[in-house]
Formats: C-alpha cells, sequence, structure tokens
DNA sequence: CCTACCGATCGGTAGG
DNA sequence: CCTACCGATCGGTAGG
C-alpha cells in the first residue's frame, strides 16, 4: 500500500503571503543584500526552489513587500480623507495614524529606510515611493485646503505646508529607524504647538 | 639603465583623500553593497591592493565618509551658534545652510540615506548619526531657549520644538534623496510661516 | 603599492 | 500530462 502523501500543500496566496512575512523579517534584521535567498527560504520553511516557484527573484519579492506597504498606507489615507470632520479632527487622526504606527509597527520606519536606500537603484520602488509621498501631500493638501476654505486656518500655501507637514513627519520615521527615540508624548504636543500657533510670542 | 620612476607617490593623506573621493562617488552611484573594492580601485586611479594599503576594509572607508560628513556639519553649526544674533537671523542661516547644502552638494541627501541605512548594521555608524542628531537638536534647543529667555518666543517646550524643526528638515532631506523636489522657495516660504505664526486663523 | 590568487559564497536553475 | 516542490549544483564574483 503505497503512502499517499494528504495535501500539505498550500494556495499560492497563502505560499506568498508567507514567504513574503519571512522575507520581511529577514529584510528587517539584515537589509537586502545581506539577506540570502537561503534565509528567506528558511524563514518561510521552504527550499529555495520552492521560493523561486512562487517569485522571480528577491528583487521582485521586495517589490511585493513595497507594494504592500504602498497599499496599506493608501487605504488608510483614504479612509481619514473620505471621512467629514474639521480641520483638527482630521489632523489628530492622521497624527495618531502616524503614532500609532510607529508604536504598534516598530518595524515600519526600518523598513520605509530600507525602501528608501533600495528606490536609489531600483527604479520601480523609487516610482512607488514617490507615488506613495504624493498620495499622502495631496490628501493633506485637500483637508487644508477646506480649512481654509471654511475659515478655521487663515490663507496659507496649503500644498507647500502640506509637503512640510509630511516632512515633518517622515523626520520622525527617520530618526525612529535609526534608534533615535524622543518622547512620543512631547513631541506630539510640541508638533501641534508649532502647527497650531507658531513660535511668535502672543 | 634602469628606468626609474620618479616619485608618483604621493602622501598618505593625499592618497587617503583621493580614495575617499572615489569611494564616495561609488557608494553614492550604486551603494554600499553593489560597490565593489575594484570600482573603487578604478576611480582611484589604483589597484585593489592599493586601496587596501591605505585602509583595511570598505567598511572602514565608508566609516570614514560618514565622519567626514560628521565633521563639516558640526563645524558648521558651532559657527552658526557661536555667533550673536536674534532668533530670526540664526534660524534665516540655518535654514539657509540647509538649503544652500542641499542645493550646493546635491550629493549630500542621498549620501545621508545611504549612511542611515548602513547604521541599521553598522553600530560605529549609528553612534556617528545619533551623536550629529543631538548636537543639531542641542544647538537648536539652545538657540531657542535664548530667544525665550529674550522674550523674542512664546513659552514652548524648547527641546521638544527643535526635534520637530530638526525632523521636517530631514524629512525635506529625505525627500530630495529619492528624488522628490518640491519648489525650494515655496517651501522655506511656507515652513517660515508655519514656524513663526503657526495654521490658526489670526 | 601591484599581480596573482585563495577560500567562500552568492542568486538563480537544472533534472526528476 | 500538470502542479508544487526539493537536493544538488552551476557560472560567476566577492573581499581580502
Amino acid at each position: 500500500m503505497r503512502s499517499r502523501s494528504v495535501t500539505k500543500h498550500k494556495s499560492p496566496d497563502e505560499r506568498a503571503d508567507q514567504i513574503l512575512a519571512a522575507a520581511r523579517a529577514c529584510f528587517l534584521e539584515r537589509g537586502y543584500f545581506a539577506t540570502k535567498m537561503d534565509d528567506i527560504a528558511r524563514a518561510a520553511k521552504l527550499s529555495k526552489g520552492g521560493v523561486y516557484f512562487h517569485f522571480p527573484s528577491k528583487r521582485e519579492i521586495f517589490r511585493a513587500l513595497v507594494q504592500a506597504e504602498f497599499d496599506r498606507a493608501t487605504a488608510f489615507m483614504d479612509q481619514v480623507v473620505d471621512e467629514e470632520g474639521d480641520l483638527l479632527a482630521q489632523l489628530l487622526r492622521l497624527g495618531d495614524h502616524f503614532v500609532e504606527a510607529f508604536a504598534a509597527d516598530a518595524t515600519m520606519p526600518r523598513f520605509m529606510l530600507i525602501a528608501a536606500e533600495m528606490s536609489l537603484r531600483d527604479e520601480p520602488i523609487r516610482q512607488m515611493l514617490l507615488e506613495l509621498q504624493e498620495a499622502y501631500i495631496e490628501r493633506l493638501t485637500a483637508i487644508l485646503e477646506r480649512a481654509i476654505a471654511d475659515g478655521h486656518l487663515r490663507q496659507i500655501d496649503a500644498r507647500a505646508t502640506a509637503i512640510a507637514l509630511k516632512s515633518l513627519v517622515d523626520g520622525v520615521q527617520a530618526a525612529y529607524a535609526v534608534g533615535y527615540e524622543p518622547n512620543r508624548d512631547r513631541l506630539v504636543e510640541a508638533t501641534f504647538a508649532l502647527i497650531g500657533n507658531g513660535l511668535a510670542p502672543r
């Protein structure tokens, strides 16, 4: 009686997700180049050949991970902007998003740093990051413009201000990635004071 | 008659600088891992063995480049802070510093991005970056505190505000590194409007 | 400082 | 015949 193995096959999507999760952990720990396909395979409990069955190359695995980060971020943003509400509520929600994202998934800043560095040599990744940046800035600009129209903000250059605000968040994110960890509450409070009232004496 | 080459030897320091300049160009173009020691040697017009005569490893070459960036930055900051002057003048000078640094040396943001990514796996580099960050923030905090004492600023959390401002600059730098190039004048103007007066309606 | 070369290891692919 | 893999190994290249 021949033993016939019951299917230990997972669906392609499940396998792909399993590989992506394993690869993400490896890239975070060692960076892109120091991560070997064997590392990814071992972490995914497959052979290297098995990984190559699902992905054509190491680079495509990394791109898929950047794409996933992109999708998560844009989905959240649309949710924030679609909901009506006043400026303060939306900015607080956006701020919460970033603070929570850093806190809940401490790996995100690190991954974004690795992705940004990869973008210097990988045009598809660069395009994704530029698109994501533009998406954030457009949403933020829209929020600011609506607030100006409603008289909740003074007349400012909405788009340039949006870029400045997004840059602030990116800078904080980069600091966290390298391990510079400012007190979160103080930073959030100071940032909202800065945004709200500026530095000028009352 | 044996041909005896007139000394084509440069001083060790000159050679080291020549190698560092060549290496910097290579790292900027290809990143750390894709840069081979042969690439550096060729760019420096030496053999690979020649490069290894002056530096013990590829990693030490990269660390020396980060150190050089560190020295440049701290020297400039001390210059800005030592000069007396009112807040606006100092912030403008600091702002000019960054804007000029991005403009005059367009490679700097890119190099800093590569260095930040390297810091994830290289503790000495990470320490240098953290020290540099702390140095910037301390200087900026000192400027803000002096301005508060002089009544030119309202009472704010100087250090947390300094971190926010430095993050803003870092975020802009990161954007430039990836090739997101906002209009400089608009961004500077919006940033100063934000810092000066905040967003609240007058 | 170069030439010649090593020990080791890599991403990707073959046959079954 | 196909699918989802694995063990083994290739050609080429790396830092030193």
